[in-house]
DNA sequence: GAAATCATATCGTACGCCCAATATATTTAA
DNA sequence: TTAAATATATTGGGCGTACGATATGATTTC
């Protein structure tokens, strides 16, 4: 069942993703995503996405004080890099070309989706 | 509701990116995706998608003989169009910092997910 | 003529994403 | 000291993706 493109879901490859970066509480978390996606996601997505992560092994929860610091495990490493592999693949064709349109446009790729509510 | 960034899962956007290549039937735009995501969707995954996109008005269809071929609407491809825009800010980084990764290493992109049952 | 393939499409089920609403506890600002 | 903000977490519902199973009709192959 877990084949190595099981991708199961943009957030929770997002979310891989940016713990990869560096460890982050819940709310962290969500600026990072509202930062990319122009919206944040509500407690009722993000915590049991992380609650599912934690469960399959992907992701670590460590609690300091009052917070709640998620970080990235070994394991959930080997599958994040499994996953971008999956997603180049998948979808990479469509990013090298609207690069290039938006670069022959004179426009850069810095421009991300601004948050609502910031 | 329907907002600027109103994907509504990869399916359809990459449904739509594909049509914008060429306008197909539903079985070649099954091998299409295929060849991308290493599996095709079953018919009852790509059919139902079709007929929302359908109803949301950004996809034709026309009926040539035994065949049903799915061309882009103008509609379609205004969305379209948002969609790569708000795609890009979402996972752009993600797609760039991989790619960079993969050239290092001297790989190209070329490299698709391989078909299970080609 | 029978069997295989192509092409279309629906049904039921499961699961992930997503939100609004609700709840608790702590900390900071008016 | 009340109010606002921070941080965590669950519940219930809707929707999109996804599969296997099932079905039909035309065309091609044996």
């Amino acid at each position: 069942m877990p084949c190595c493109c099981d991708m199961r879901g943009m957030l929770s490859f997002q979310t891989l993703w940016l713990l990869s970066k560096r460890s982050m509480n819940g709310q962290e978390l969500c600026r990072e995503i509202a930062r990319r996606k122009g919206k944040a996601p509500t407690p009722g997505t993000i915590y049991p996405a992380l609650k599912e992560l934690r469960k399959r092994g992907l992701v670590q929860m460590e609690r300091v004080g009052r917070e709640t610091r998620y970080s990235l495990s070994e394991r959930g490493r080997e599958e994040l890099d499994k996953a971008c592999r999956y997603f180049i693949g998948a979808f990479g064709d469509i990013l090298a070309e609207y690069q290039k349109a938006l670069d022959k446009g004179g426009r850069t790729l810095e421009g991300r989706n601004a948050p609502e509510n910031s």
